[in-house]
DNA sequence: GTCTATACAACGATAGAC
DNA sequence: GTCTATCGTTGTATAGAC
């Protein structure tokens, strides 16, 4: 999988999934027609995601939200009951986003060491193309409501599983060296939340996402203890 | 280095060190008694990390700072000249013990291995005893001023560089085998960070703070090449 | 469906009594 | 050195015109 393509596939789905949180969210939403109500709610959402990571979310106030967005209060109001409420629809809205790619991306290499590679891949590059969702929802997760504070725990928890489980597996089929795969997964997502949390500095030192990737990946497979597949040009290569 | 005879030292220097910040701070505190001032520093910087920690610094209302510190809204002004100056002295007061820390423990060890190990434990180990200050200064280092995040990034990169020198050094002498020190770097200190950000998620698991390390060693031993000492009873392994 | 105008609670900050 | 009382500002949220 390489990044540009993952990316033009991305952004054909993201529409689709747009329409999704319009009817999802029906009920708190009171402008009834599609056309409307998906365009402004985008709108709302990217704003909010912007003016929060600049400042958080608790001290972005709703005039500035209007202002930037180009809604009025009132108009806001239209398209949430609260502002708690925007927080909620703005988790919904990524964790969608999140869910769906995993299942249209995942299952799809049979053995251990590319579904690996695949995972990492998949969370980087979605991390790169979202990432505005992926800073904001780590950051700001700590000030959902109990209920809602519970549901993003899962997720983070759900993601850690699948590492863990594709660790699990190549160890039974005996091409991973693991002695605990849930503590190996932990770490594992510890780099790549770096990737988003640390954006500026690889920006800084022009590092792509690819490079990110590749050199996550000669960890992961020198823990392990196999093999790494080298990109593109270069040839295939033993890690130590 | 282990953790217990870590906490004894740390604990001794605590108070020597908040007369340090009341003496670096003595234009903008109002009360000049070194007897009251320490005490009540000590008690609303306390105070400050545990209520930030649950809602945030900017959610967290200097009314709610008054009545859990035990002292009246009049009272705090005259320890600080506004809110922002208090997310300054709080920055200040970590990085003041993080210093102290790393000169005292550092270079210690002759060669590249041991050094490494200190430097990994020592960062784990104080962000456990100082886990309030750390998840403080990682989330709310964006609310800084201009000025003051720049002193965050710096000290941020420091750290790193540290890694980084030891990275270098240890391929110089032949016994890491690391292509790019920075970018190692980055990803060690990634793996360190989030043992205090996602500590709820290793206190269910039931992993010290030990253990940790230990792991976190084995991960870096595996890339760099070379062997890991297992502490304790358990006898010397080599990783792969 | 969107706007302007307004209500009222909570915020940071300060003055002056003790 | 610390308190209580109070200021002006800003926050979220809503009512009613268009």
């Amino acid at each position: 999988m390489e990044f540009e393509s993952f990316k033009r596939e991305y952004l054909l789905s993201m529409e689709a999934i747009c329409e999704q949180i319009f009817q999802k969210n029906g009920d708190s939403i009171k402008v009834k027609k599609q056309k409307f109500a998906v365009k402004n709610l985008t709108r709302i959402i990217d704003t909010a995601l912007k003016l929060s990571n600049k400042t958080g979310f608790h001290a972005m106030g709703l005039r500035a939200l209007s202002k930037e967005s180009g809604l009025s209060m009132g108009g806001l109001y239209a398209y949430f009951e609260g502002k708690d409420e925007l927080l909620r629809v703005i988790q919904d809205y990524g964790r969608q986003v999140l869910l769906e790619l995993m299942e249209k991306h995942m299952a799809k290499e049979g053995e251990p060491r590319g579904k690996l590679e695949t995972a990492v891949k998949l969370h980087l590059f979605l991390s790169e193309v979202m990432h505005d969702w992926f800073f904001f929802s780590y950051m700001e997760a700590r000030f959902l409501s109990r209920e809602d504070r519970k549901s993003a725990i899962e997720g983070e928890l759900q993601s850690e599983e699948i590492f863990a489980g594709l660790l699990e597996e190549g160890r039974k089929a005996g091409v991973f060296r693991v002695a605990d795969p849930v503590l190996a997964a932990s770490l594992i997502k510890a780099m790549l939340q770096d990737w988003y949390l640390k954006r500026w500095k690889y920006t800084g030192r022009s590092v792509s996402v690819e490079d990110y990737a590749e050199h996550v990946m000669e960890w992961i497979s020198a823990y392990l203890g196999c093999t790494v597949s080298k990109r593109d040009d270069a040839d295939e290569t033993v890690i130590r």
